[in-house]
RNA sequence: GAUUCCGUAGCUCAGCUGGUAGAGCAUUUGACUUUUAAUCAAAGGGUCGUGGGUUCGAGCCCCGCCGGAAUCACCA
């Protein structure tokens, strides 16, 4: 057994719980009912009312002003602040018992409602009970308004690392960072009710898996023992979903987490949530209007406005989104047609360019190097960007009428890639050289290039009906409708090294 | 992975050219029946991230390590 190390405060706290629990009471009860949250009481308490308005409500202490024989508490619940006004006249009996009360305490109280001297809506605690005794100190700030209204945050909880660890506590004491998690999750709903609504089926599918694939990424490798074998852990939805597409579904999405074991940023976590959706007998132009409507939808109903703004960026959704083709855009930027080049045009273009480039790099990739330092950051208004080049896309379709190219976009916007979609493939024979390509491609040293997956391809020759499939990277989603630049800030626990 | 910066009380931070620590809030005690950063009076609280080194002496200088942040690189 270790020894547990307390501080003067917690020390302190532990005395008064023994104390509590000597007067009878029950620092840790079951249940406690209540009428009303914090906001609801302020906005439904009218001034002239003369009956009484009874509430009861329950919530975390968060500062506490006692004048003797008379106190004044602030209680903050799920939806806000209300202010608790204790008097001994009030609860003769009981008025002691707050004394042993501390700032992170959850109290329930029930009694009338009014608004004191100087103008806030308070709770009289004519009845109340200790709902929960809190044995840590929490770092409270404290705050200010000032002459021109505005908030004026002391001592404000605000180390990044402390915060990320334990979030719980930034999620008490920064109640401007709850918004942001709110709207995460109302993002996340309004696009499940959009899909819905529209009659396509929500799956779940394997997270552990004997191959990975979907993407190009480096996996997590894991163990199952009872097989003794090496599983993976999914690097994205895609070749499952069109599984299911092969059975017969007309529209799948999953909105799940995917893993893959590379670099921690601004904008990469191990794990993020990816949402993918296949509808079948439909095409990428078709999926880029679904994909506007949507975004569009989904930011309206976070922010009810359609200007966003994001770093250094303003950005405005409500216009019709841009459209550009891969190459045009490579040779607005750059001054140079790049399309259908030597892979030796290719280098010398980059050279030109000075866009760096790893030795033995494929033109692929070197076009790709391109595309991310010359294009990607000017793509601040939403922009599709539409017709890819073929090696870059092992899983989409050749383009109807271009040569070398398919039939993908990708949505930019604040120079940030938010969605990806293709016209999938689902042609078995052309899948299969795509996979041989990528077999060989991994064997020149690409590690993050796809594995040959006989069971897709197996699926594939049963036969799948032509099917539009996109990606929306939900964090980023996230990141963006709710001006978030970091990952972190839109994960409710992000990935951080283990501690000591 | 690289570079820069950071780690001092529960929280936010100060700490000069090296002389073994300060403030505000929080906590404790007392006063106070409409306060709201409540106020007033007093008090307690620190292995200065960690391990070495230099020095008569290190929070401060040097090296390693741990953790974090930012920028870059990597990354569909």
């Amino acid at each position: 057994m270790s020894e547990i190390k307390r501080n003067d405060q917690e020390i302190r706290r532990y005395e008064e719980l023994e104390h509590l629990e000597k007067m009878g009471v029950n620092a840790y009860p079951y249940s406690f009912d209540i009428s009303s949250t914090a906001t609801n009481v302020k906005s439904n308490f009218k001034d002239e009312e003369e009956a009484p308005f009874i509430v009861s409500v329950a919530g975390r202490i968060m500062a506490i002003r006692r004048m003797g024989k008379a106190s004044f508490f602030s209680i903050l619940d799920s939806s806000g602040k209300i202010q608790i006004y204790f008097n001994q006249k009030l609860t003769p009996d009981k008025y002691d018992e707050i004394k042993l009360y501390d700032i992170g305490d959850i109290i329930g109280v029930k009694g009338s409602v009014f608004k004191t001297k100087t103008g806030e809506i308070s709770v009289r605690a004519e009845e109340f009970e200790l709902l929960c005794k809190s044995l840590k100190p929490l770092p409270i700030p404290k705050e200010e308004t000032d002459e021109d209204g505005n908030v004026i945050i002391h001592d404000q909880f605000k180390d990044k690392e402390l915060r990320y660890r334990k979030r719980y506590i930034d999620l008490i004491v920064n109640n401007n960072i709850r918004s942001t998690f709110v709207k995460r999750s109302k993002i996340i709903s309004g696009m499940r009710r959009y899909f819905d609504d529209k009659g396509w089926m929500e799956v779940e599918t394997p997270i552990l898996q004997p191959l990975y694939g979907g993407a190009s990424a480096r996996p997590f490798v894991t163990h199952h023992n009872t097989l003794d074998v090496d599983m993976y852990m999914r690097i994205a939805l895609e070749l499952y979903l069109k599984r299911l597409i092969v059975g017969g579904f007309d529209g799948v999405y999953e909105i799940s987490k995917n893993f893959r074991n590379e670099g921690m940023d601004r904008t990469h976590n191990p794990e993020f949530t990816m949402m993918e959706i296949y509808v079948a007998y439909k095409d990428y132009n078709w999926m880029m209007d679904m994909t506007e409507d949507l975004i569009r939808k989904l930011c309206m109903d976070a922010n009810e406005t359609y200007k966003i703004h994001f770093g250094d960026f303003d950005v405005d959704l409500e216009p019709k989104f841009e459209k550009a083709a891969w190459f045009d855009l490579v040779e607005k930027y750059t001054g140079m047609d790049l399309y259908n080049k030597s892979k030796e045009e290719i280098e010398k273009a980059a050279k030109q360019l000075g866009v760096d480039v790893e030795p033995g790099a494929s033109a692929m990739k070197i076009l790709d190097e391109i595309f991310g330092e010359k294009v990607e950051h000017h793509l601040i208004q939403p922009t599709f960007v539409i017709d890819y080049p073929l090696e870059m896309s092992p899983l989409a379709k050749k383009h109807r009428t271009k040569e070398g190219l398919v039939e993908r976009f990708e949505l930019f916007v604040a120079g940030a890639e938010l969605a990806n979609a293709f016209s999938e493939l689902n042609d078995p024979r052309d899948q299969r050289e795509r996979f041989i390509e990528q077999a060989k491609a991994k064997t020149d040293g690409d590690e993050e290039a796809m594995l040959l997956d006989e069971d897709f391809l197996n699926s594939l020759e049963i036969g799948m009906p032509p099917t539009a499939g996109l990606g929306i990277g939900i964090d980023r989603l996230v990141m963006l409708l709710t001006g978030q630049t970091s990952i972190r800030d839109v994960l409710f626990f992000p990935q951080m090294k283990p501690e000591k």
